[in-house]
DNA sequence: AATGAATGAGTGTTCATTCAT
DNA sequence: AATGAATGAACACTCATTCAT
């Protein structure tokens, strides 16, 4: 599907991701983001070739932002506490910046049906890299011999899960505050 | 009479659970279920009294189930980390005996609308006891000072992030044991 | 598909019938039925399937009531042209009866979509017959060496074509009456 | 310049009796056209005023080809049963060539919302010629006395039916050839 | 308690047509 | 002449819910 105009294009994406984070996936409706960005409905499919086609679009949208934004923090020449502690902050900092955008790659993963058609993330530079690192890190014995696949997953869901908490206000940045996370991940990752 | 009652109620949160988990909370329906089940579909609405009342309900059966089997395995009389390992394995057991169960619980918890509508469970016995213990033991210094809503939330967000690749196959047991997750999370818990 | 209100189904198919014969496939629509017979929309799937499942339902209605008046009709006592004569008769009484029978039978048929959809009339027990006639007529030498199928055809194609000379006006019943029919038929069919 | 606009007009006529057959009238639309000739769906508004319009022309484009042809082969000066002959075998050979023409001839007719759309053709030249030609022959007497329009129908429909039973494989050339028509429209036209 | 029937609202998608460029 | 964009109307089909029996 061409871009033919982008300022349209980005008007959907935006409305969409609105729709998505206030009605989530099971009442997405085309109809519900047309009504919203005051456009009539058959030109979202104009744009997009069909709904799934437009929540896929939706979800790499802000996929990429995340990893242009942790592609541009990566620094693993410092000590493996202090990357952690980078890469901890930095994810906070994100998600102060671009709220929606995790909470959309967090809530599409979630969908089994619409997992299968998003592209496989991991071939990524960014987390190609990532991988590298740690496994290094393994050799020397720095790391817990866990699954990569698990730790980085630990990890993610470890910062998600504070988000998530503040979000539903089960708990304030004043009981505990991001930086407080990098310590028993630390505890966790590292031996 | 009342006997049939309770058994149509069973049949129909059976078959809701069935549909939630092959179709998801987007396209679940209370004809598949009805269809499912053979049973007319206005026939649920006798017992419950609406799509989100039957959802709740088939979260809460799942959830007692779960709550009871916790309760059983629950033995503060030991050591910290062998009550944790006691935790996990008991965890992993419910997995293998109720896989639906903890999948259904996990599912409904992921749709804002409906986590509004379920009860919180904190209040719950076993879950006071859980939290009084940890308690007692952040106040002896043994267990790391963060808010214990999160803690927990991190030791069952481990555990579900196992089950999860397990069941995707990004993971299988032979590269990774439940019982290796006891050491990391033993990291992450105590001081 | 269990016929439920015997009342509603064959007021959908009365009009679907009208819908089919003033619009013609390509424009026929449940929403065009709905509408004349006053009846929500969403009720004529209480009843059929689908459109097509609609479609060819109407088709077997007016086929069966054919198929019917042809049985009541036939008598291969008589000679053949006697035979061919009340044939034409018959299917003249016929239309002048059940005018939107035969259009629907002819309309449907013309779509090669929904004719895969038809059963084949071909076994029915009053065509078995006609067949079984013509067959032993072609052994005596009376009946014109060629594939029945083909014959019957010509037959049934000239009918139908008077028919709808008249109804489109290009003729009338004065200037051709039906029985003038039989003659050229006979000529055509018998040696 | 105007060379080029001919050759587009061509194109769209051409994918559109691809359309014509391949989908029906039914599902016949103009999306699909520019699709397969790889044109803007707007661009064919330029040529055809509306959808009516392009069918119209489709059908008036197959039309022309066929009286051309039959204008060539017309021959009255031999006997009638000859002329008959050749009338045939020049009507295979169209549908031979042209199978194209001949079904789409077919199947907007038989539309009652296009057949009022579509241009009388028995104006035409060489059907004013055929018609003459069966006239003179019934005041010798030697054509049956019915409406010529109705002869003339009886004819075309016999063809056209022997060629959609070959098409739709119910009948096979072998057991029937095109030349064994003759006989039996013979006997139903000529006294 | 159980069911069949009915309905209104919604949903994804297609399409004919128009318009500005 | 050609095209991309936009739109309103239509359509098949699904579904939650209600009601009478």
């Amino acid at each position: 599907m061409k871009i033919k105009t982008e300022e349209q294009y980005n008007k959907i994406i935006n409305g969409a991701t609105i729709i998505l984070l206030t009605e989530g996936l099971a009442t997405f409706s085309t109809i519900k983001v047309a009504k919203l960005i005051n456009m009539s409905q058959s030109n979202i499919y104009v744009y997009f070739k069909n709904k799934d086609d437009l929540l896929v679009s939706v979800f790499r949208y802000h996929q990429k932002k995340y990893i242009h934004f942790l592609a541009a923090k990566w620094d693993p020449s410092r000590s493996p506490k202090a990357v952690l502690t980078n890469f901890v902050t930095a994810l906070n900092q994100f998600h102060t910046d671009n709220k929606d955008s995790l909470e959309v790659i967090w809530l599409v993963r979630q969908s089994p049906k619409l997992r299968q058609l998003i592209p496989q993330v991991a071939d990524d530079e960014i987390f190609v890299k990532i991988f590298k690192w740690l496994e290094s890190l393994q050799k020397q014995g720095k790391v817990r011999p866990l699954p990569l696949m698990y730790l980085t997953n630990l990890v993610f869901s470890a910062v998600i899960n504070y988000f998530q908490l503040l979000d539903s206000q089960e708990l304030t940045s004043n009981e505990m505050s991001i930086e407080e996370i990098v310590t028993p991940l630390s505890a966790l990752l590292f031996v």
